[in-house]
DNA sequence: GTTCGTTATATCGCTCCGATATATCAACAG
DNA sequence: CTGTTGATATATCGGAGCGATATAACGAAC
């Protein structure tokens, strides 16, 4: 995940690994600020893989030292690569997407649209499993364990519709009619609740 | 975190690493899966730290083998040291607090209202963060910046009523008056972007 | 009876984090 | 002029957690 942000922001520039750290946090609002224990060796893992190299700058003697990396055409295959690639289950996905849509624009319109589809077809899933969960909390959890489903679910819910609104934008600007399996998709678990809650 | 998620359940009842693994996922509805990569190095840690210890069972010669823990007076002592542990930044905190609330009702009244509290002023300060990346990114970002600023915002801010809601709950479900400085808090930053959005 | 899915423990390599160390440089105070 | 502070900059350490995988015992289904 580090390597995609780090390729994403010298793909426009070259950096030092300082400013990655400031500009990685900047990018993303803040919502995640890179460590420079992993930040460093990421940057040694990408240059011995060939993905980045030093810019032979003129450091030479002058002021404080710095080490200004750039993108090599293999470093722009990684990168594209690492940006489509399949999700891995799990909270730590929530974060990799979000570095994701910071270098959306460096996919094409069904590329992009494919990829949010993906995502929230694992959040469906997610609010599925959420609902069951809650129903189930409903008997023998506590107080707590019901607002921790409830609000997972909530929140869930509204990933789902936002990410819905980004696919309907995306399609709109560029004419693409959505497939014919998308309707509104209510899954079974949800229309149960709707029924009995 | 496991650590907590651990005591929290053997706090319960004596139980082995694949039931424990189970019940973590259930807990918190299946938002955090542990992996077994974790639990049972954790499990060896707490033994060797004497906050858990393996039940003497009848498992001799009899079927498969399980390795039945139970939590120790110590690991009552550590287990509540961290549930009241401070916050650390970031987004492991937002796992953390989840699985806080997954065992809040071993706190008194006035404890849980001080962790939601403490919980609610660090989102408030990433909201003010995400407030003034969203202005950043208003002039100079691209449309998925924006669109992830503002959903972080957005989503930080359900958090923030939620955790409003919930503390209202506690306040009055105990009788315990608010404090003074305790009035609909607003940030520079919020009202600004009011005024000028 | 053999094959398959579940239960159960364990380990490996990896990524990332948080703390810390060590410099350089600018700005400002005394 | 000197000293201290704060920002810039790179680096390393130990530890937590993950995902994959190995191994084995058991039940049930075929």
């Amino acid at each position: 995940m580090l390597e995609l942000g780090i390729l994403g922001l010298l793909k426009e520039q070259p950096m030092h690994g300082y400013q990655l750290s400031r500009e990685l946090a900047e990018q993303l609002g803040g919502m995640w600020k890179v460590s420079y224990g992993s930040l460093y060796p990421t940057l040694r893992r990408l240059e011995r893989d060939g993905a980045v190299e030093q810019v032979p700058g003129d450091t030479a003697g002058k002021g404080r030292r710095k080490l200004v990396y750039r993108i090599t055409p293999e470093g722009e295959r990684l990168f594209l690569r690492l940006l489509e690639e399949p999700p891995q289950e799990g909270q730590a996905e929530d974060a990799r997407f979000r570095v994701r849509l910071a270098f959306f624009r460096y996919l094409p319109p069904e590329t992009r649209i494919r990829l949010l589809d993906r995502r929230r077809a694992g959040l469906r899933e997610r609010f599925d499993q959420l609902t069951a969960a809650t129903l189930a909390a409903a008997d023998d959890g506590d107080e707590y364990q019901r607002a921790l489903m409830e609000h997972g679910r909530a929140a869930t819910e509204a990933d789902i519709a936002w990410l819905g609104g980004l696919i309907q934008q995306e399609r709109t600007k560029y004419g693409i009619t959505a497939p014919v399996g998308e309707r509104r998709r209510a899954s079974a678990t949800l229309r149960r609740k709707e029924r009995t809650v």
